[in-house]
DNA sequence: CGTATTCGATACATTGGTGTATCGAGAGTG
DNA sequence: CACTCTCGATACACCAATGTATCGAATACG
């Protein structure tokens, strides 16, 4: 194997292994053994590729965001619209594209709260959040626009979406096995859509 | 000073002292040794208060989480409902008398995403969740009617509006001097409250 | 006034994690 | 085939935190 690509690999590795660890752990408790452990090296190797666990993290962290919301793209761009006809559809179909991550949820959630208190980590949340806004932006508009609903102020739209979805992610997930939960973020999600968009367009 | 007077005393102290670090550090990076410096204590006087940093953290927690509900409660009852007269008003009124805590916020989430992962804690977020929607319930009902707009289903619409609450905050703090943000918090809690909301009523 | 008890301080042994310095194997290169 | 360089392993010194065991002072109590 050359070099590099062992290399590359072996940054990889570490990288899963972060993202166990830190969702197992909890953001302030992953140590850099718990990694190397669960990655199969010793700090030896950890140390020869990053500096320290919070660069990991970061890395980690920013690609699979960058990863998760690409996909996300895609899935939507490729996804059959051809059964969508009431706002309550495309909801459904975002909501089923977008998932729930327990695990992603934790370490996102628990990074938030830590780059609140950091200077220089707040801009990154910042931008990610700008980023999902962003992507979502003209999915959301064509979609809606194609079942007679127009969009006022696309932006707002996103980020309350965003908004609903982080907040009723944890309701989601505190009660696990109530199905009343992801009935109520449905409505919620249905009636938000609604209420940023305005009867018009080809429907 | 009599004997129980000043443990009471103690544990107060730890209490407050435990909030400010884990604000400052994180849940995870709070250490036994910076409470009791910052309450003016060595651990000898800890471990004779709590068998650990989980109990005095979930005892600090519960407290505070009910003295503020309490305090809310008692705000929004002895409000000046006497210029109330659109929904947007009792959106303003509710956002002013929650106000926003930064460091409570962060702990908040972070003991959350704890929780997630910690089979005994699921529940105790899960109760207080219930128990911020039980207590927001009733004066929501009235300050709405008060405006003419009738509750139609009052357990979700305080669901609701606690997702949207959570979702927001982080918005609002991640991009704290953005006037913008905090606009749309506003909006989206308005457009909740009409969308879950019908005329009629005495309005 | 002396005795008992409560509560917090001190000291200690132990653990777990960090980062660095050094080493060795193995793959690319001329 | 020898030479070199890359990358991960090993070993070491160090620090921060934990929990317990013991001690001393202050207060209640008979």
């Amino acid at each position: 194997m050359p070099p590099s690509r062992r290399r590359v690999e072996t940054r990889r590795r570490l990288h899963e292994a972060a993202l166990a660890v830190f969702a197992a752990e909890g953001f302030g408790r992953a140590s850099v053994e718990q990694v190397c452990e669960r990655a199969g090296f010793t700090r030896g190797a950890f140390y020869s590729n990053f500096a320290s666990l919070d660069e990991l993290f970061l890395a980690m962290w920013a690609d699979r965001s960058n990863t998760l919301l690409e996909d996300l793209r895609r899935a939507l761009e490729a996804a059959d619209t051809a059964d969508l006809t009431t706002a309550r559809d495309v909801v459904e179909l975002v909501d089923a594209a977008v998932g729930v991550d327990d695990a992603w949820y934790r370490v996102t959630a628990e990074f938030t709260a830590h780059a609140l208190r950091t200077p220089g980590l707040r801009e990154v949340v910042a931008q990610r959040e700008d980023a999902i806004a962003g992507t979502l932006t003209p999915v959301l508009v064509s979609f809606l626009r194609r079942v007679g609903r127009e969009v006022a102020d696309p932006r707002a739209l996103a980020l309350a979406l965003v908004a609903v979805h982080d907040g009723t992610t944890v309701q989601c997930l505190v009660e696990p096995d109530d199905p009343a939960a992801r009935r109520r973020r449905l409505d919620l999600f249905e009636a938000v859509v609604l209420a940023y968009t305005t009867p018009g367009g080809d429907a």
